[in-house]
DNA sequence: TTGATAATTGAACATCGTTCATTTTTCGGA
DNA sequence: TCCGAAAAATGAACGATGTTCAATTATCAA
């Protein structure tokens, strides 16, 4: 029986566990090493014997949160295709920050290590989204080698959170959630619009320029 | 002779810019209140007989940010109109983001205060910026009033915004310089190529839906 | 069972933003 | 010009924070 092992995953789960639930009911201000340590039924220092410091349980907390993500949007893209599935993944990502508000706000709130490069688990986590607006785009007219798609993919994945998360910090201008899902629906309209735009443009027009 | 206000604009001036500095060559987690009055050549208590908190003296400082911005992209966007009005607006911002990358940054990272809401004079700030997009907007086809022109002027800077932001921290998946500035480019374009084609398709078939 | 090794503990520490009693400065009226 | 009041400036002290570390306890291999 390999004891110390099995205690030492126990106490990283439990940690884990206290910290995704003190951030979805408290937010990541909320969160302090005593309460935690005190959820989570061990002492102060455990945090250090279990994770590296307190960022990097957070880290993890996190990572749990990118995975619900994860899962709402493979959900909500089942079955559809093209600019069907952009829209749904909108609109999933819109209904996520939402209602998970504090455990979405604190996958950006979370202030980056220092040489601001996250762990690669995380950022495969992140990738994972990615490949969903990948798929969807794959089923566009656009004539783009992989990478580039792979761009093209981060790049509306950015603009589509830019939207959803200036608007529900109202720190800036914000917007009620129906004007939201209706800028949203207009944003990625507008979007694969241009898509189509672009291919009909380059079939009428095969000499020019695609940069 | 009203020594009094004339010390407490001082006062105040050199808190903000000991603050501004520090946040430009340090960043916003490199920044606290004792460093900040040695700076500012005050007392450690004097930061609160001239403001609130040191979140409302950060909030005064991102202020001069976003001045600072407001002027960078009412330069950019200068003679220029719709489409090319767009693509300058997002490389400005772009090249912001990249020169003056830690000032750029405390505009958001600052965590908002507990009940959500900015001030009004700093809210204003940010509505400024959005005039440039919302007059840009306007030199192109889009048949909406004028309030829903605003919203989409705050969802494109937003979109943009969002893109900017996720390629420059790499905490997640970043891009280079270069494919970050190709990226916005073929946004922009397929952007305006929507808009066209939306507005193409109103005239041809003028009882479609506009939802 | 035992000695060595690893994990756990929580008091102590350093640092942070903030407060407040004290001191200094400012100012209007005598 | 002087004086009492009121405002501002000061910096030691406070409470809360994340982290460390010497002491204690638990685990494991022989």
């Amino acid at each position: 029986m390999a004891k110390r092992e099995e205690k030492r995953r126990a106490l990283r789960e439990a940690l884990v566990d206290a910290a995704w639930n003190r951030i979805a009911s408290e937010g990541l201000a909320g969160l302090n090493a005593r309460d935690l340590t005190r959820d989570a039924g061990c002492a102060l220092g455990g945090i250090y014997t279990a994770f590296r410091d307190l960022d990097d349980l957070v880290m993890h907390a996190n990572a749990r949160t990118l995975a619900l993500l994860g899962d709402t949007l493979e959900t909500a893209v089942a079955g559809r295709r093209g600019g069907a599935a952009l829209h749904a993944l909108a609109e999933a990502y819109m209904g996520f920050a939402l209602t998970r508000r504090r455990l979405w706000n604190a996958l950006f709130e979370h202030p980056p290590p220092p040489d601001d490069t996250a762990p690669d688990w995380f950022v495969a986590g992140h990738v994972e989204l990615l490949r969903f607006v990948v798929q969807a785009l794959r089923e566009l007219p656009l004539d783009e080698p992989e990478d580039a798609l792979e761009a093209r993919a981060r790049s509306y994945f950015a603009a589509v959170h830019g939207i959803v998360s200036i608007s529900i910090h109202s720190k800036f201008v914000g917007l009620s959630q129906d004007r939201l899902a209706a800028e949203l629906t207009s944003f990625v309209r507008v979007l694969t619009a241009g898509i189509a735009a672009e291919a009909a443009g380059r079939t009428a027009d095969p000499q020019a320029s695609r940069a």
